[in-house]
DNA sequence: CGAGCGGTTGAACAAGATCAAGGTCCGTGG
DNA sequence: CCACGGACCTTGATCTTGTTCAACCGCTCG
């Protein structure tokens, strides 16, 4: 809040040089002077608030949003009103890749607490990569990326049962959250039962059942959203045979 | 095969530039001028046999691969065995773009039938993409749609019930093969019931029944492989609103 | 303080999986 | 040519998993 006071908040530009997220985000491989290109590029970050919209399916899509901290859902929902969350996504993580093919967002992205993200013009991006071979080829790279955790998650709706399918999500977030500096094994979850069913193609009851189970077991502890991992190792052990190496 | 006694076929260069999957395919919006270049990145082909592997999951990633005549399906599988059909892909489609992210195949593409596909070397695709800004363009669209695609499976695989599953899967056949000139009422499908049943998340038994099920309604005949849309429109009506268009 | 959202838990239910039997088509070899 | 074996498919009966419906709890926010 003090900031404010001292920098106008819209005006703060935000930079790749020096931003935490240098070794995850798009800028991994870029020299100093790529980099500062790349900066030249992005336009100041947003912010928002826990439950705002980023953008919507359907509207025109002009940029990618890359994370800078917080956390989204991004979903695609049916005209009967059927939500399926297709994602989760935290710090230096990309938004946006689907809007590309049409020009149009093809899901939401939502913001599931108060976070900030760098926009990233899509048509600059293009230019750019064009004078950075190695900047097209990682970005090349995040999309095929993002195409293989899409299949993963087909593996996990397509062909493991609820309790594999929700050791596989809590050892996902753990791996990320991990990668990040954050604890591995004592998180506390964004999103509700809700859309973690959703997301994972069960009901909010299925998952709530399961953790329960899990609790019992003495795998892990369940405090409203709190959760630990006590013994992470029965967790891949029930997945271990339907899941290989777990990208992002 | 008077052909073959002609210009032996393995030597047989193909080319966009006459290709009838033109307007389809990778050089969508492309000049004469462009159209050569690309030619001249294209290898040969390849032809494969029914059965035959294109690439495996685990192998170095170097191409892409565009089908020129044929049908595949791409699927990735567990340590286990569990076998997860990820996608089904006719002429026009591209293979290979889950490679990217690591250089390594992350899933299988096998032939359904014999085939007939264009070897895209993608390290020389990146840098004509920096020669031909709209090649490159097209080829983040492609990229995204496969991405959409997946999307559009993940909410199929996470919110629909069988029947849904099966009708949305016989309209995008459907449409598919009418936008390349085939019947869309009217077509053999490639795979077996299980292949089917992989892909949507069901048993080989529930495809079987609920293909029953639809033929008795009169909505479709079904004679082994061979399957005909009497009333397409009952099909479109399972599914409207758990669909919005469907790409690809 | 009360309303309401989010979560947990129980009981009944249903969709789809599993198990099992039998059928058809097709390629191979006698 | 026919017989045989195997892959693929269909159909029925039963079982299991996860859904649905419902009641209740506890926290948060007007």
């Amino acid at each position: 809040m003090n900031d404010q006071t001292l920098i106008p908040l819209h005006t703060l530009k935000v930079s790749c040089s020096n931003c935490s997220l240098r070794e995850l985000c798009l800028p991994v491989g870029l020299n100093r002077e790529e980099l500062a290109q790349l900066d030249a590029v992005i336009r100041q970050s947003r912010r928002l608030k826990r439950g705002e919209f980023l953008f919507r399916s359907g509207e025109n899509f002009k940029s990618l949003y890359a994370i800078r901290t917080g956390f989204f859902k991004t979903c695609v929902s049916s005209q009967d009103g059927r939500e399926q969350v297709t994602g989760f996504l935290m710090s230096g993580e990309l938004m946006g890749l689907d809007g590309i093919s049409s020009s149009v967002h093809g899901c939401d992205a939502i913001a599931l607490e108060d976070s900030e993200v760098c926009e990233l013009p899509f048509s600059r991006m293009e230019s750019l990569g064009r004078d950075i071979p190695s900047l097209q080829h990682h970005f090349f790279r995040l999309m095929s990326r993002e195409i293989v955790r899409d299949q993963n998650v087909m593996l996990l709706l397509g062909n493991m049962k609820a309790e594999e399918r929700l050791a596989a999500f809590l050892l996902n977030l753990s791996q990320r959250l991990s990668s990040r500096g954050f604890a591995a094994n004592d998180f506390v979850l964004r999103m509700s039962r809700e859309e973690i069913g959703s997301f994972l193609g069960l009901k909010l009851e299925t998952v709530s059942r399961t953790l329960s189970k899990f609790q019992q077991q003495g795998w892990i502890t369940v405090d409203h959203k709190h959760i630990q991992l006590v013994l992470p190792e029965q967790l891949k052990e029930l997945i271990s045979g339907c899941v290989h190496a777990n990208g992002q």
